[in-house]
DNA sequence: ACCCGTCTGGGACGCTTGACCCACTTCGGC
DNA sequence: GCCGAAGTGGGTCAAGCGTCCCAGACGGGT
């Protein structure tokens, strides 16, 4: 094993554990799947984590910007208008779910098993405050950018689009059935788009 | 230990399983403390059970008939026009989550679980396939009632639905804030009755 | 009243788990 | 070059796991 500090070998265990959680689910991930994931011998683990738990809380971080980073490459889309831009946005998070159901997967095993632990317990709050805040900003550039104002508090209309997002995940995850996944996206997309009101143009 | 056929000793430990998992989650949910909560020997789950996953599988099934029995609670609501109805459908779900929000995890827990497992795969498929039946037929009974039709098949409109109340769930699960997913219920609530149609009353 | 199939439950097996000890090697500042 | 701090890794521990065995208790059909 090359040699590596403690905090990078930490960062290098965290990606292992969520490739295996991603594999494997989160009852797999343990210290000796971690580790032999990351090519690092069993001792290495408690040499730069304290426990398990404490890796866990790393990962659910890792997830968390891993969100962050594809939602910014959404900013790239185009469309014709706010209702086809939201629908695009739905459809490339719905092929990221598809290209990598497992990884998905784990992002809700994650947030179940921090539930649960009374470690972890604060985790799952600011996991979704990180997704309303992702939405959020979505939604104001979209707006920003289509000339449109929302008709409800931001805030709400986050909540909801990251709920439809969950629900279709969810029921993609357990069904794989893709054409419902997308008629449930035409649908998300026409009620977040019927929020919007056009403003009339300055120019 | 009264003596009990092998059949009533699966199905009261089927019960016991779905307590533990509500109150522990699914790592707990060992042969051990299933045997335990019901008040039995470990040896009678061998008995009763071929194998812990075998178990499981009875307590997805638990698991959706206490949904389609909690579901038909709902027929009894009674309100003004269609979106009052399913908003109050909405809510007392809600309200049911918030009573027992173990047994609610427990469902996305056992999804999850059943989704990794090969003996299980087939499970999740078949459990949102009853939820989307137990949309439909609320959603059909509401437009029968109030004299409205869908303008969306009605189909999508039950995804829409299962997709909303997961969502909503997931997020109040994680955040625990009772305000914000009153306004996500208010919103689905427009969201679906704006699909309604009023029909010409004949009488 | 017997008796055989059904049911009970204590005990045990082999294995995996998270954690951790400690002798060893390597590296950077002096 | 030397030496203390930092990093490595094989081996081990107790606890908990799913599963199984088997001697015994029970109860309904004859």
């Amino acid at each position: 094993m090359a040699r590596m500090s403690a905090t990078d070998r930490r960062e290098a265990l965290a990606r292992a554990a969520l490739t295996v959680v991603a594999r494997d689910g989160i009852q797999a991930a343990t210290t000796r799947a971690i580790v032999a994931e990351a090519g690092m011998p069993l001792a290495s683990f408690h040499y730069a984590v304290p426990s398990r738990e404490d890796l866990l809380r790393d990962v659910v971080e890792l997830v968390v910007a891993g969100e962050g980073a594809a939602t910014f490459g959404s900013l790239a889309i185009e469309a014709d208008d706010i209702r086809g831009a939201i629908r695009s946005v739905l459809g490339s998070y719905l092929d990221l779910v598809r290209a990598d159901p497992g990884r998905e997967q784990a992002m809700f095993e994650l947030t179940q098993h921090a539930l649960r632990s009374p470690g972890l317990a604060d985790l799952p709050a600011a996991q979704y405050a990180a997704y309303r805040e992702l939405a959020t900003t979505l939604l104001q550039v979209g707006a920003d950018r289509y000339r449109v104002r929302w008709d409800v508090p931001l805030g709400d209309l986050a909540v909801l689009a990251t709920a439809l997002s969950d629900g279709a995940t969810l029921g993609w995850l357990a069904t794989r059935n893709d054409d419902a996944a997308e008629r449930l996206l035409d649908l998300a997309a026409d009620t977040l788009a019927s929020h919007a009101t056009p403003l009339k143009e300055p120019s």
